[in-house]
DNA sequence: GACAACATACCAACTGGTTGGTATTTTTTG
DNA sequence: CAAAAAATACCAACCAGTTGGTATGTTGTC
């Protein structure tokens, strides 16, 4: 839908502009003439493109959701064969990805949905696609892993998609409120520690350093 | 330091009503008239117990940790003999208060952080502070669990004890997103699975009804 | 009568959003 | 294919309402 090839357009500028200042300062907090500024366009410009700040919030969600998708898509860890492998080489790049400032490794979705979810529906609808979309793509290989190892569980691979989902999002919690992401690998740690429990596995090879 | 007994002084209405309306609207978009409003008293009386708004965010956070602080403290998971029970009875306790609409059992740290941790570092730290200090309280249970059950592992109580408040944190996040309690409660399942596993605890006792 | 606890009235700065207009690209048509 | 027409992209200035915060009271209490 969006795409960013060629010509950078003012509306292309903003949309980049406002996944890292909404992720820094929060949606509410972020202006109007903050995205502008940040995306060096105009306010006419940017009401062009979006009828409202509302809108242009649920067009941010949407265009995070390609953005990582692709980013994700695009990642290694889809090569291995075994779908577990699939499953716990995804834990290790989202261990690996915590890098740089605290806005720059965490969910745009995330930090939306809190300052939206009662106000503003439309919002809070596109965060829950983001999420449940990304959730859903793990699922496939949590389902897929529990075929192939001869799981009987009382847990659904929904469940543990949206479960590993969790672990991530309140990492990114505890990562704001402790100023780096050294809580959040932690608790990534746990939660391979767990998906290892639940498959019998003692211990799965590491991530490639 | 807030005592709420007796006549309801300003500060406190504002207080109280702070609880509710940032965790329903957000920080940013909560303000000063929004309080004062729900609380009934009038914005001079707000700026007479608060300097800013800011500084009532600070004493929001110490608020809701004295608030929460001496709800958990009082709850019956304590009365277990084994540290361990009482670490799963706090699980089951949490599950079980996911009860009415999302802002009412969400939490007040987790919400202001998000908003606040980059801008704001004085009302990141009392957000912390407040996020830190519950972890330490079930932190010691789990060291007292690990002695008794002889866990000789290459985790530490302080990292499960935060893993626990990622789990209920990043929970809170997808009820948000979703509209309801139930991915939290099914992602709190998750966490007491991950904790029978750790203490090789086939499936102890589940909650009182 | 002094001091804390409130209330009333007010303000400058900023907010999301609009206006009327121009430059540029795309589409239609003779 | 070229000119006309129409749509799109963008801009600078402006607007009414709201924001956090203040200045100046009034009231109750020790």
């Amino acid at each position: 839908m969006e795409k960013i090839t060629g010509k950078p357009t003012a509306r292309s500028k903003i949309l980049i502009a406002a996944l890292s200042v909404i992720r820094a300062k929060g949606f509410a907090a972020t202006s109007v003439d903050d995205l502008c500024s940040a995306a060096g366009v105009t306010k006419g410009a940017f009401f062009h493109h979006f009828a409202s700040k509302n809108e242009l919030a649920v067009a941010a969600a949407e265009f995070w959701s390609e953005t990582t998708g692709s980013f994700f898509a695009s990642a290694s860890y889809h090569n291995h064969a075994d779908p577990l492998d699939r499953v716990l080489g995804y834990i290790d790049f989202r261990k690996s990805i915590l890098l740089g400032t605290v806005p720059e490794f965490t969910c745009l979705a995330g930090t939306m949905v809190q300052e939206t979810y009662e106000s503003h529906p439309a919002i809070r609808q596109a965060c829950e696609r983001s999420i449940s979309g990304h959730a859903a793509k793990i699922e496939a290989d949590i389902a897929g892993a529990m075929r192939g190892h001869h799981i009987l569980a009382d847990w659904t691979a929904s469940s543990l998609a949206l479960h590993m989902q969790a672990v991530l999002q309140g990492g990114f919690i505890l990562a704001k409120a402790k100023g780096g992401p050294g809580v959040a690998a932690d608790s990534i740690d746990h939660l391979r520690r767990y998906i290892e429990f639940l498959f019998n596995t003692a211990s799965r090879k590491e991530k490639a350093k």
